[in-house]
RNA sequence: GCCCAGGUAGCUCAGUUGGUAGAGCAGCGGAUUGAAAAUCCGCGUGUCGCUGGUUCGAUUCCGGCCCUGGGCA
């Protein structure tokens, strides 16, 4: 039997990842398969720092703008997704490449399986919320579900919601889900980790010279066609950073300068919390 | 040169009827199991422009000086 062979490099957003990842695809002769919530969608190829066409014809891509960006692609989407290709690739090595801390997590040690919610749940669920401040929340959640509200570190409402949606849907607290039994995806592969990471420093430059580089090639026009498209502004391609800033330019709600100030600070604060969730959850993974 | 308004945290500002000061943003740290590029939590000592004076005590009141806007010449 073939040996199933996983390489797994994440990084902090601008590390270098995706080159890497293709380095290593053509020299032995893998597939890429993508591990960044947002580069699945169509759409942002540019502002989302999708790998370009040529980068795509180099070796075999996976979970790259495959998904419309007006679907909501969850990350049970994602490891069901994930689960397919690779019971069909135990011939060659799969590289994922991504940032998503909670994607690797569920590489490595499993994601609760969880019946789908229907939307009505969720809207439910949001319509409870709806107005309260913090301390309501907590009661509310205290009231309703006091195993996932014990879990709760605080009351965000978006957590608060999907355990409130799980409830309505099931009957069933979220929490017993997720302490049911949990496979990782990748159990039986033989797993090579790589943790990208530049330093802050050297980040910091490198996610201005990116973004700069996004706009030369057209981000703005990117994000301007997204627009058009008046898609529902709570789907997750409108969160993709950079779409809030280049719009509010495109409006006229902000000069050039200050657009650019301000997606870099986005991106420093994003790569701050992928940073912080590496430290935390992968801290054995090598550093490279 | 004269007049007016300012000079307080990295930035924008609030405030102290005299007892050495606090918001937002930024920054830093943290959490994270179907929105995760999301969502949420925690962290605030800084020559209160400089320098004299009054005062037990001045960032606060008074004088002078410097700087930045605006106005008049």
């Amino acid at each position: 039997m073939a040996r199933k062979i996983a390489v797994l490099i994440a990084g902090p957003t601008a590390s270098g990842k995706s080159a890497l990842a293709l380095d290593m695809a053509r020299e032995r002769g893998g597939i890429v398969v993508n591990a960044d919530a947002l580069q699945v969608y169509e759409g942002l190829r540019l502002v989302t720092a999708r790998p370009s066409d040529a980068d795509l014809a180099a070796a075999p891509h996976r979970l790259y703008g495959s998904v419309p960006a007006a679907q909501r692609f969850s990350t049970g989407d994602w490891v069901r997704a994930v689960a397919g290709i690779i019971a069909e690739s135990a011939g060659v090595p799969v590289i994922f490449a991504g940032g998503t801390g909670l994607y690797f997590e569920a590489l490595t040690k499993g994601f609760a399986e969880v019946p789908a919610v229907p939307a009505d749940a969720v809207a439910a669920a949001e319509a409870e919320i709806a107005g309260l401040d913090r301390g309501a929340r907590g009661r509310l959640i205290a009231a309703r579900d006091p195993v996932i509200a014990a879990r709760l570190k605080a009351p965000d409402p978006q957590r608060v919601v999907r355990a409130l949606a799980v409830l309505n849907a099931t009957g069933r607290s979220l929490a017993s889900f997720q302490d049911a039994a949990q496979t990782p995806l990748l159990a039986g592969w033989q797993v090579e980790r790589y943790l990208l990471d530049p330093g802050r420093e050297a980040l910091r430059a490198r996610i201005a010279r990116r973004f700069a580089a996004m706009l030369e090639q057209g981000a703005a026009a990117e994000v301007a066609a997204l627009l058009a498209r008046a898609l529902d502004p709570s789907l997750p391609v409108m969160k993709a950073i950079g779409v809030r800033e280049i719009g509010a330019f495109l409006a006229g709600q902000m000069s050039e300068a200050e657009m650019v100030e301000a997606a870099v600070i986005a991106t420093r604060q994003y790569a701050k919390r992928q940073r912080t969730w590496f430290r935390g959850r992968m801290a054995d993974w090598p550093r490279r």
